[in-house]
DNA sequence: ATTAGCACTCTCGCATCGAGAGTGCTAAGA
DNA sequence: TCTTAGCACTCTCGATGCGAGAGTGCTAAT
């Protein structure tokens, strides 16, 4: 009984339009005038009943045009958005920046936030990549200053952690090579679980330094996101949803405080694979704080390996196609990148 | 004949305290109530009127209380603020985050930028050290597979350059370490320009790899400003002042927009020595974005070595001593940390 | 020099009102 | 049965007016 018909969907997906266009309740007349349609202003009006009864608009006060429900929203989204993409033009300008960022990580995620920010109007996220099981790769230790050593760890996702390490006995920068070196190729390729199961015999030096490289990769390992990167914040506040402060503030603080972000991603995205692209819609119900936004989200890396998280935050009245087409195809560029570096190594 | 008389001054200060506090204009018969003042509403008005006069008050409209005006905050902070200091305990607490924090840099910067944004209750930035004039320290490289390096460069600043390159020629990683070491011995303590006018004789992949190191030495040395952590944005959100979205936005974004910012360092803070605090009241007539807020900027590092910036933003209506007491603590605290980094190393 | 008294001014909240927009319903037409 | 013209009704929004309250500036007395 509840069926929608074709022309229902037709005029949602106008409703939806227009209002993420203009921002303004859509009245009946209105509509049928600006989109030249063939009926009538009362059969829409009729339709919009129909469609208000089934949840997926309502009006904001009795005597004003219709607003699209998150129910409306995610009925438009599922299943009356084309799958849009982005045009060639605007695709080659962003992979020309890409390009010109080279091989540099950091410089990657803020064009990547950057790029999201601007495509979509709105604020913009995104983690580090990082290895769910990372590898040792190589070690160095670099003498500075006494018994003072700096300690660069690289792991295979690309992660380098340094850190200043005081040794027991001073030691000269060619014992500490040495080192290093035997260190590097016992334990090239391997997890954090199979350098502390070791059973190689070590001089005390090399224990403790191992003892210091399970310890470093465990830290990396619970941290759940790598280092964040955001853009748009101010971008986001010239939405007119946002025009009452406590609205962008209650939105914001998902994207500052790491603990509600972590929430977010840890139950939507982070277990999923690269390649999809997640919708939330107004807090689903779930997350207090997006009650009137809407934010996309994306994995990206290769699974397994090195991944990362990306999206964007902005108003339920979002041009989702765009943004989805957005988020995706940054993701693949991303996504791209990473599998370039990591068939490199 | 335009000397402030003591009174004036007292009843100033008392104006702007109570403002700082309330963010309603201050009128003379509250105030006499509410710090017990011995004269009477009258006199306070015409000492108001006073100042007023002297351009240190205004008032919103005709009949309203009176609220300082930027020269009023200006003289305050100068001239009537007394020094105040952070309670003993708090500076323990803080003390006690970074020790917990170790040596990793990143985690100092986010935690610095934590402290300010929830001690001043406003939003926080804080730059990472850089050194002006980077010397070299050492470099590695990585063999990964085929012709595909991985170069570190560690400069004296701790920072640490991270490239992929692809040689002519494929190399074995004894043949990258014995190069790596060659080149760090020839450049060890030596700044770009000494490197780049060496003259001693090298191979052909020596002769690349300099060039390498040298490029990114120089692409650093540009870079005004290293890594931004910022905090406390949805703070600051909270204050009154921001009530007006459009207010916020355009304060935000000298915090966002990476241009804007630089300027706004350059032309500040970025000159001076580590140590002072500057403190910017509504823009100085110089940033449009700043009209309506303060910002308490201070210098940290080791000068000539190693430096970064840390700041607070927040409305003018800005408790300052406080603030100005907390940049100037965590300003200290970098700097001891990055002295400490440099003597060890 | 200080202060009590007072008239004056301006904001703010509240109620009122009319215009405008858009609806829901009804009844007529295809 | 579906569509549509017509119409009364409802609700928002901006303008207007008004009274209360707050705070000032001035004057005159101490």
């Amino acid at each position: 009984m509840n069926a929608i018909t074709e022309r229902q969907k037709f005029i949602l997906a106008l409703v939806i339009h227009d209002y993420i266009e203009s921002a303004h309740p859509v009245g009946s007349k209105p509509l049928v005038k600006k989109y030249n349609l063939s009926i009538s202003p009362a059969t829409v009006r009729n339709e919009m009943m129909a469609l208000t009864e089934k949840g997926y608009l309502r009006q904001p006060h009795t005597s004003a045009g219709r607003v699209p429900t998150e129910e409306g929203y995610r009925f438009f989204v599922r299943q009356l958005m084309g799958q849009t993409d982005l045009p060639a033009t605007t695709k080659r300008t962003i992979i020309h920046q890409f390009y010109q960022a080279g091989q540099d990580v950091t410089r990657w995620m803020r064009l990547a936030a950057s790029v999201l920010a601007h495509q979509s109007q709105a604020a913009s996220l995104v983690t580090a990549p990082r290895s769910e099981q990372a590898r040792f790769k190589h070690l160095e230790l670099i003498s500075t200053h006494g018994r003072q050593v700096l300690m660069v760890l690289v792991l295979s996702g690309g992660e380098v952690i340094q850190q200043m390490l005081t040794l027991a006995e001073p030691a000269s920068q060619e014992q500490l090579s040495m080192v290093a070196k035997s260190l590097s190729n016992l334990c090239t390729g391997k997890s954090v679980d199979e350098i502390q199961s070791l059973q190689t015999p070590m001089t005390a030096l090399e224990h403790d330094l191992t003892r210091l490289v399970v310890d470093e990769m465990k830290r990396l390992g619970r941290a759940m996101t790598g280092e964040l990167y955001r853009d748009g914040i101010t971008q986001v506040l010239a939405e007119p949803e946002f025009g009452q402060v406590e609205v962008a503030r209650r939105a914001l603080r998902i994207l500052e405080e790491r603990p509600l972000l972590e929430d977010l991603l840890t139950r939507t995205v982070l277990s999923s694979d690269p390649g999809g692209v997640q919708v939330l819609i107004g807090g689903e119900g779930t997350w207090e704080e997006l009650r009137d936004c809407s934010v996309v989200l994306a994995r990206y890396g290769v699974s397994g390996l090195a991944t990362g998280t990306l999206g964007v935050l902005g108003p339920m009245r979002m041009p989702y196609a765009r943004t989805i087409s957005t988020v995706r195809f940054v993701a693949g560029i991303l996504s791209d990148m990473v599998e370039d570096m990591l068939s490199e190594e």
